[in-house]
DNA sequence: TTGATTGCAAATATTTTGCAGGCAT
DNA sequence: ATGCCTGCAAAATATTTGCAATCAA
């Protein structure tokens, strides 16, 4: 299930001219499987796991590869915007974990009236944007509670 | 007008156990009467212009204060999120535009039923939300039409 | 074979910290 | 007078670039 993911995500890396190499599909198999956002030192981390000669530069420009490919997007949050999550189909929102990073996407309304209304009102062409959730997931709530 | 708004900053400030200095009222001065977002190096430069001699460093720790106090808050865009803009009076939403930074709030239509039904449906407990419009302000269509 | 990609080292860019002197209170 | 705040220099972080060797195509 997983692997196909990845193997979608190589063709397409492939279909843009890049190379395949050893640690692009790690980098792959990492951010195509988490559920969690993650930073290039965490993904350098993980990377490791599994390749322990890989260097955080080649982290730095794959990720760059795949954000450009579309597969994968920068996510903002409150205390940083240098974590990465797996593109959405189409134009979804985040559900964020402030604690552990868990995301999902979610359908909203068809919150377009409101953005189109508001641009006319104060003049702009609306271009672009974010809506987003921050709290904390199942297992945080539960993890809390039990700290208490 | 704006020196109002400055003084109401100030003695919030003073409220809040920090000192009234030189630099920090340049500083103030140029976050409350700022429409477009501001990051700490325009800061600077701007803060040269009234007063040579401060330092970058009075920059980043005074805007630290500002974020502390509550007048201001961190933005953030697509490409970077380290710019500031005051901060809104209640939980209002930013439109800013992508190309000179000009920043406003607006009122949107009560979301809090979605983010709430949202948070059920995916088990999360709802601590925040961000929705932000992009687009280009009336003068800069004006400066793009020009352009071509 | 060829040139894109990698890992290392070094360079940049950004932000934070240590400290002596100055200034608000 | 006290100790918070400032500006400078230096340190710590985060990210990017140069380059020779390697490897996918």
């Amino acid at each position: 299930m997983f692997e196909h993911q990845q193997n979608i995500w190589l063709e397409s890396l492939q279909k843009q001219g890049y190379r395949i190499t050893n640690p692009l599909k790690i980098i792959v198999e990492i951010m195509a499987s988490s559920d969690v956002i993650l930073n290039p030192t965490q993904v350098f981390l993980l990377a490791k796991e599994k390749n322990s000669n890989i260097g955080l530069v080649t982290i730095y420009r794959s990720m760059e590869k795949l954000e450009q490919a579309g597969l994968i997007g920068r996510v903002h949050m409150p205390d940083g915007c240098q974590s990465f999550f797996h593109a959405s189909n189409g134009h979804q929102h985040l559900i964020i974990c402030e604690q552990c990073g868990k995301a999902e996407y979610f359908e909203g309304d068809d919150l377009n009236p409101l953005f189109n209304r508001t641009g006319e009102q104060f003049g702009y062409q609306i271009t672009d944007h974010w809506l987003q959730l921050f709290g904390f997931c199942q297992k945080c709530k539960e993890i809390n509670l039990n700290r208490k």
